[in-house]
DNA sequence: CAGTGGTCTAGACCACTGG
DNA sequence: CAGTGGTCTAGACCACTGC
């Protein structure tokens, strides 16, 4: 089990973790690289090692948890694919961030319809208002948190060439963000998850969509400068940190008549 | 070099492949495994192994190429991360199909706002219409064909729970798909890509969409059953089989009052 | 029970990065 | 040059499937 000499080999199946002797429910076979990133996992989440930083090299975490390189390989080899952590040869294993990387908007899908991604330059930030405020029932449940809350709303316009492009509705727990002002985030140059990681330590790790078409109306024809009626493609986003417990409930609207939302399906 | 006896041991950098002895623009260190896995791909392709099918085992291949079984591991694990190919643990390694495929269409990413995906029953469908034509500028482009080169156009409209949901332009090189008709189309129960792998032996491996909101107008309105100018998901989706080469273009127009398009970002 | 994919090890060497 | 991730091997054993 990963602590015994060299003697026959193996063996796994035993626990590395705290484990199940009693009340087995299910035999729940657990790989010991499954359990080697597990222990990584809560290393990351515990800010052993913090965003951008290099975590141990693989024969230190090897020797730490008992185990060959390779296993530590393959618990690693996963944590990359789900870009918790970025490998680099010759280096080493580096905590992701949202700051540095070079796709600077990791979750927005919107392009441009002509030329690469960010051809057009850095977009335009104005944040219309941020306000502290009680969750209604379907923020609260998108949050996990219960109605009536404390939730931070943060609105936005992002413009392309001038043009505005993109108002979103932000909505925040108000307890892990504490602190944060329209000030803080109007001054802030770069992507708004690299702040959360650097001031709040909140990393956005994951995020699911829900892809509408709707008309610009209640104003937001005003804010994004289209006519009244005109379709907008209306995004709303979770996105989730450690233990997929949502942080972000996102709310924007993208005018498509320049860019459109790009997808890759495997 | 894979096969080499048991002398001092790897190698690899050599090559497997004709290779590169001469005219070296490249140094271009191509790994083993992934020259095993661009052997498995060309029989995949060549129809070596059809859809459905069971490729050899590791321990075959790893004989075969004289590599060890790790080898072969590591290329058939991306082959499955790319879902070409699934792994059953004590069956096999299969060839990916669109048939049988335990989620009906992988690339339809519209799901009901409430119940799960496929909870409201098959899709009804219906073809309006099936023609042959000439391509134009945009949809040569699109295809990888010369613009006046024959396409085939197929127009048909979905719907879920008695509601016409989905309108799409489908547009097939000619080509390849010689001998499809309208009757063939509607008369075929499933994935109509399944219909693909086993009638025309084309296999759509991947794809990428141009997400877009528009109003319904030019008569969709009527076909969707929605009034005039309410705004549609607009989808472009350009499906493409071994070697990226393009095999489908299809321009889709989905209602999002009753359902919406749903996406995970890592 | 044999056959398949899945895990794990120990050790070697290669490619890349930086001092 | 030493240190890191990346490749490769050979061999052992485990978990799952089906006969």
């Amino acid at each position: 089990m990963a602590v015994t000499p060299p003697s026959s080999s193996t063996s796994s199946s035993a626990a590395l973790l705290p484990a199940d002797d009693f009340a087995v429910a299910t035999p729940a076979f657990s790989p010991l690289y499954q359990q080697i990133k597990g222990l990584t996992l809560q290393s990351l989440q515990s800010g052993e090692w913090k965003p951008g930083e290099a975590i141990p090299s693989e024969m230190e975490l090897a020797a730490r948890y008992r185990v060959s390189q390779g296993t530590v390989r393959k618990a690693i080899d996963e944590l990359a694919s789900e870009n918790l952590v970025v490998r680099r040869q010759g280096k080493g294993t580096f905590v992701a961030t949202h700051a540095e990387q070079h796709v600077q908007f990791r979750f927005l899908k919107l392009v441009p319809d002509s030329g690469t991604p960010g051809s057009e330059g850095p977009a335009q930030r104005e944040i219309i208002e941020c306000r502290r405020l009680r969750a209604s029932a379907d923020i609260a449940r998108a949050l996990a948190l219960r109605t009536g809350e404390a939730v931070l709303l943060a609105r936005r316009v992002l413009s392309f060439a001038g043009t505005p492009t993109i108002l979103e509705d932000i909505w925040l727990p108000a307890a892990p963000f504490k602190g944060l002002t329209a000030e803080r985030l109007a001054d802030y140059h770069g992507p708004m998850y690299a702040l959360f990681e650097t001031e709040f330590n909140v990393r956005m790790l994951r995020a699911e969509e829900k892809i509408r078409a709707e008309a610009a109306i209640d104003g937001r024809e005003l804010l994004l400068k289209v006519k009244h009626g005109t379709p907008l493609l209306s995004v709303e986003r979770t996105a989730y940190t450690y233990q997929d417990v949502p942080m972000e409930l996102r709310r924007g609207y993208y005018r498509t008549d320049t860019h459109h939302y790009h997808n890759t399906l495997n």
